[in-house]
RNA sequence: GUGCCCGUAGCUCAGUUGGAUAGAGCAUCGGAUUUCUAAUCCGACGGUCGGAGGUUCGAAUCCUCCCGGGCACGCCA
């Protein structure tokens, strides 16, 4: 962030000189500037004097006070900050700073810009994020709901900070399974029984669970049957079974053969499966106001030629070797470490003993090209975190072949940003009553006609078109930020009940925030007459910040910058949850205790518009990184 | 068996590099609207931070052990 606009980094220089001065023995020292928690106490607070206190042999109090001395005689400080008293030290130690209103003042002024205090990057990285996820012929459900919402949202951070991104959705579109229900619907289609062209992606979805259920022999009961001798009818039926699935299974297998050599036939209906699999994947991330596209698709039949390449590859540099007939990558040299810095005990598989390649090829292939193709130094992968496992091996083996190799040399991050899953009130993963995986149209009509049952209860004047559109928002905002809003790694709890009471820490709350500010906005040009145009006259008044909401507005503003960043260096976006959801609660309780367009003189009219006006601004666009949708009102 | 993740208020969750009296929301109770949207605000109630040791001036946070829950562990993706 620009150093102009960050308090603490303001403090951080100011105290780390006095630091210095005062004990010029330990050399530079980390002042260690924080918020304060308690407003009473100060706004922020350097804990240098305890930590200082044994280098130095003397009692943290007194360290505290041979700093706050020499600090009191830098100019610059005495600019932004307090005076000190008697009270500044406190308890063990602590140097409590409270901010002048004309430093924050001017510091909220230095942020009013279009960027909002986030600089430019020194260096505009390419930053590769792997999202979504989605299976062919299969309908997303709420198993890419987070990595769909959180893969965006920190594809978006990173654009937001000026890199360039590219979305890659590793789109399952190739192997086995999917040759068994490209068998079947080639198989239906030739029999009349189904139409191509107007083939849906439910029908696609049943016929992938027939194809895996008809390809799945009961050997382990026909085992049985024989063994238990359980009589001729039994034995009969499921001989019968057996012997279709086996059938059915080598049927997939020739489909799979078929598909990897291009037979136009078979690759035509594949093609077409797919179109109609990401057709419908970019139509539902749309109206989850994600961002993936059709050109984000990255499926792993794109990398199928270059699967036996990077496998000769391996091989040849003696990378890859045999083992019980299959090719594996050991990783227990010195520098294969998983992210623990441990090493990782289990080779990663690359060829299966019958000469098919698995997962982790492809996954490999992946790292190559965004490394080397698109010149990624950061790849991110928002995937399950049940696969942590399989991408420590990944990573590791990609380091080891050298995959991961910038042209700096360097070998680019790679970042697992794995999520746990989401369970019903029941504890359990979260299923249909049936025991079905639950839709995401399905999850999005619900919230969408919960939030619209609100929508019409509570603003029953607006058209109703409008309030549709609202509900939609609504609703949307709601499933995104309950997904957001906690600790990535963690499972929650998906609760319709608890999103719709749309009231605390939810998305509404936070739009509902945003919506306020527009509607004072509005006002002020509709009732009060004062211009709010792009170039309007308060967007340069002079800001006051006298009240204590006014204050504590003003500091979460500023910490917005850093809020980002750290979503960004952390990958966990309940980061910039956490700080809208302050900076939403300190505008509502500024908002109730300090009228703006009734304030008792004009300045402050103007001083609080802006107040709100930036407020909005951060609002929003922090919501925009996460992939929330906004409304002007609701 | 090995490894990873998790355990914080009745419920759902935050808790930054180790800092002061562990914070929100929901629920419960009490208050606030002749003025900018009450999807709001203000207050009260609510805790052995899974347990036991250890390091430290200071531990929810770091280390060790134990308990409980989840997940993953070579030819599925």
């Amino acid at each position: 962030m620009s150093a102009f606009s960050d308090p603490i980094a303001l403090l951080d220089s100011a105290f780390r000189s006095a630091t210095s001065a005062a004990f010029p023995e330990v050399g530079d020292t980390d002042p260690l500037i924080t918020a304060s928690k308690q407003a009473a106490l100060g706004d922020f607070q350097a804990n240098v004097a305890m930590s200082l206190s044994k280098r130095v042999g003397k009692p943290p109090r007194e360290v505290a006070g041979a700093i706050v001395a020499k600090a009191t005689s830098n100019p610059e400080l005495a600019q932004i900050a307090e005076p000190f008293t008697d009270k500044s030290i406190a308890g063990p130690g602590f140097i409590n700073i409270r901010l002048k209103g004309d430093a924050l003042a001017a510091l909220l002024t230095s942020i009013d810009t279009k960027s909002l205090g986030v600089p430019v990057p020194q260096v505009k990285e390419t930053i590769a994020v792997d999202l979504c996820g989605v299976n062919l012929a299969k309908q997303m459900h709420v198993g890419h709901l987070r990595a769909t919402i959180i893969g965006d949202a920190l594809a978006r951070v990173n654009e937001r900070l000026g890199h360039n991104v590219v979305r890659q959705n590793h789109l399952g579109d190739w192997g086995l399974p999917i040759a068994m229900v490209t068998a079947k619907i080639a198989a239906d289609a030739k029999a009349g029984k189904i139409n191509l062209d107007t083939l849906k992606l439910d029908d696609l979805d049943r016929a992938y669970k027939a194809a895996q259920r008809e390809c799945t022999a009961d050997e382990d009961g026909l085992a049985s049957v024989e063994k238990f001798n359980l009589g001729p009818k039994a034995r009969a039926e499921l001989e019968e079974q057996v012997n279709g699935a086996r059938e059915k299974l080598a049927a997939a297998k020739l489909t799979l053969v078929k598909l990897q050599s291009h037979d136009p036939e078979i690759y035509a209906v594949w093609e077409r499966i797919a179109k109609i699999t990401v057709d419908e994947c970019v139509a539902v991330c749309a109206r989850l106001h994600a961002i993936v596209r059709a050109e984000d698709t990255a499926g792993e039949s794109s990398y199928s030629n270059e699967l036996g390449e990077v496998v000769d590859d391996l091989v040849k540099r003696g990378i890859a070797v045999e083992s019980d007939g299959a090719l594996v990558v050991h990783l227990d040299g010195p520098d294969d470490l998983n992210d623990h810095g441990q090493k990782i005990n289990e080779p990663c598989i690359i060829r299966k003993s019958d000469g098919g390649f698995l997962y982790a090829t492809t996954d490999l292939a992946g790292i190559r090209r965004r490394v080397r193709q698109f010149g990624a130094s950061l790849l991110v992968y928002a995937v399950d975190a049940r696969q942590s496992l399989h991408f420590q091996q990944v990573f590791a083996a990609a380091r080891k072949a050298g995959y991961a190799k910038m042209q700096s040399g360097q070998n680019a991050i790679l970042r697992h940003a794995g999520f746990g899953m989401v369970l019903g009130d029941d504890g359990r993963p979260f299923k249909t009553r049936s025991g079905e995986n639950v839709k995401l149209t399905d999850l999005i009509d619900e919230a969408h006609e919960r939030a619209g049952v609100e929508v019409n209860r509570r603003s029953a004047a607006l058209p109703e078109a409008e309030r549709n559109k609202i509900a939609e928002v609504v609703g949307v905002a709601a499933i995104k930020y309950a997904d957001l809003c906690n600790d990535r790694m963690k499972d929650y709890v998906f609760s319709f009940d608890r999103m719709v009471a749309f009231e605390g820490n939810t998305g509404p709350y936070l739009l509902y925030a945003f919506a306020r500010i527009q509607s004072i906005l509005r006002k002020a040009q509709a009732e009060k007459s004062i211009d709010t145009g792009p170039n309007a006259p308060f967007r340069k008044a002079p800001l006051a910040i006298v009240q204590p909401q006014e204050k504590t507005l003003a500091l979460a503003i500023l910490r917005y910058p850093g809020a980002l960043r750290s979503m960004a260096d952390s990958c966990e976006p309940h980061r910039l949850c956490g700080f809208l959801y302050d900076l939403a609660g300190a505008f509502s309780s500024f908002y109730d205790a300090c009228p703006v367009l009734n304030a008792d003189n004009e300045a402050t009219v103007l001083s609080r518009l802006r107040l709100c006006d930036l407020t909005g601004r951060v609002l929003h666009d922090g919501l925009t990184t996460l992939g929330l949708p906004t409304v002007e009102r609701m």
